[in-house]
DNA sequence: TGATAGTATTCGCGTAAGCAAATAGTGTCA
DNA sequence: TGACACTATTTGCTTACGCGAATACTATCA
């Protein structure tokens, strides 16, 4: 189905000034599985770093800069409540985002599990997390 | 807006058993910039390999990999015209993907584009990108 | 205002993954 | 079936980036 190239440019928004890198970018954040998981926790509700922490079972500093990355890149915000900050999702499109990754790797997980170029779900092997 | 865990578990789909692994593994494919202008390029129309090497600039064997990522992904399917194969978009949800994406990262431009977690926007550059 | 809980930064390391160049493989047509 | 157009793989290199450990910073409350 061949649609010409200005059907997505014409689709009546403003974002064809958005470049390409920006996009991947924002992509990038979500191909961590560290922090993938943990967006995924926070769109689960309001939490604190110290879930975050007990949740991704990684250092508090690792945390911390995923926590930071999700933020810059608009996924969550942040809020102080006394000592600690409450990380919330901030846009109700992430979730949208989120589910619709969700529907088209679930149809794909064979092949994807199979790309060569994309080896495995699990950095710095240390366990084997299949 | 604290939302429970089981909102999006919760939502008539059968997307729960995905592992987010998978999932990051999907945005993994897009989170490079050379791939993701690849995807949008045969978003806009069905396209050749050499097409997609003269739009990417790149070596053909470099686009080769880079378009057998996409497939394995899902993201585009080949189909053999003569000597030729012609990439396209296999699924309509992708186009709605990364619409949503666009959308979320142009409403982030700036303080993504700062995120020091996710440098430059440009692999393989020389200059200091900080 | 000092103690401290909570958060961020720095450092060094190792793996992931991008690239070009060379080359091998594969499908199509004469 | 051989020649050729097109596509995929291998090799070697370099940079990106995730990790833990150590440590520095900072906001809050007694």
């Amino acid at each position: 189905m061949p649609q010409p190239a200005t059907t997505v440019l014409a689709a009546g928004n403003p974002l064809t000034c958005s470049h390409s890198d920006t996009v991947a970018r924002f992509f990038r954040a979500l191909s961590d599985p560290t922090r993938f998981r943990l967006l995924e926790f926070i769109l689960g509700g309001e939490r604190t770093t110290a879930d975050c922490v007990e949740h991704a079972e990684i250092s508090q500093p690792r945390v911390s800069v995923h926590l930071s990355c999700l933020v810059d890149c608009g996924y969550v915000s942040a809020r102080r409540d006394g000592h600690k900050l409450q990380y919330s999702i901030g846009d109700p499109r992430i979730k949208d985002l989120i589910m619709l990754a969700r529907s088209l790797a679930a149809d794909n997980t064979t092949t994807l599990d199979c790309c060569p170029r994309i080896p495995a779900a699990t950095p710095t092997q240390t366990r084997d997390a299949r």
